[in-house]
DNA sequence: TACCGATTGTTGACGTGTCATGTATATCGG
DNA sequence: CCGATATACATGACACGTCAACAATCGGTA
């Protein structure tokens, strides 16, 4: 019964199910414990990592959307609500007058700091430690099949795969640029 | 150095990072091509296959919550946007003043039933076709593993562990997105 | 019966995300 | 140098989610 060509199968459907489930709960719960302990919300954590990657703390916009996957609007209302509150400022770019440095204040710094360590280990704790080295390497093989074909069927736009290195022209990747006048 | 005793291992990281690339892109991309096809949200679909799966097109709004895993105000919130757009009604429920039933509208059940087979039609092509069934297995064992983990250790609140919903009649499992054909 | 706590929903404020559109600057061909 | 096109970003409208406060009903019990 059931046959129905497309359809998926009770075992297909178990998994199928579960992984959903998996992925709300988790997330769910690690941005909750990352809200609750340091006022930093998922996305903001994010931000503040790439920020503080950078050796002076300050990435054109385009450059964080790109290393974060977002797109440039959702990224612009974000730093909008993160300069709100102090953890990041805009300024000018010298250099090129549209484009806009989101630079990380002390305040930021400090929020970024005191959060790591806790979510790191609240990963830890909630996911890493309960799989096997086994069943983990799996999964990154998973995850690695499925964004690369995600990537090369791209069925309507997903955010460029610029990707987390934006091939970048000139040979520097990851330096914030530091024009001259 | 890096001996920060919660730290993760470059292999770990990997997986983290690539899970979570994976987690967003992929139910970006579903959620793009359910919209586009069938104008019809990620929400509003598993809250219309809910309804169709009941007998006669109708559940209390908190049971839709409990089978959904979505807490109340959520629901209430969504189902007041639903209505707006004719997919399903608000019913008051005769025998509890204070009850409410939601109802699936002709459109609505027009709407999930067109959705249904090229939704999951995507799920395959994107997801399920990609692994082989030894990776499917693991993904579902993992993915049951840390869901029990997580609704035993609840750290705060998440919505209720109070579970998805009573088991359905017929051995039907729940989660087949089945707009009786 | 009358009260009290628990259950069921609604609502408003606000953070977050998407889409479409608008504006300014940069860059390139002529 | 000029105009066409592309790039970088902002913005407004709206969908979605969470939290906290509130309102109404139900149920048991004194």
């Amino acid at each position: 019964m059931d046959e129905t060509p497309g359809w998926l199968t009770p075992t297909e459907q178990h998994a199928w199910r579960s992984f959903l489930r998996m992925q709300e709960k988790l997330a769910a719960r690690l941005g909750r414990e990352l809200l609750a302990d340091s006022k930093l919300s998922t996305p903001d954590y994010g931000v503040l990592v790439e920020l503080t990657d950078a050796p002076d703390g300050r990435r054109r916009l385009q450059d964080l959307a790109g290393a974060l996957e977002r797109e440039q609007s959702r990224m612009s209302h974000h730093v909008a609500r993160m300069v709100k509150r102090g953890l990041v400022v805009r300024e000018e770019c010298a250099g090129d007058g549209r484009g806009v440095l989101v630079a990380i204040t002390p305040a930021g710094r400090e929020a970024i700091e005191a959060a790591a360590p806790q979510h790191v280990s609240a990963v830890r704790r909630l996911f890493i430690d309960r799989l096997t080295p086994e069943e983990l390497d799996t999964l990154a093989r998973i995850s690695d099949r499925i964004v690369a074909a995600l990537e090369r069927e791209p069925g309507r736009a997903d955010p460029p795969p610029g990707g987390p290195a934006a091939p970048r022209a000139g040979g520097r990747s990851r330096h914030a640029p530091r024009p001259k006048p």
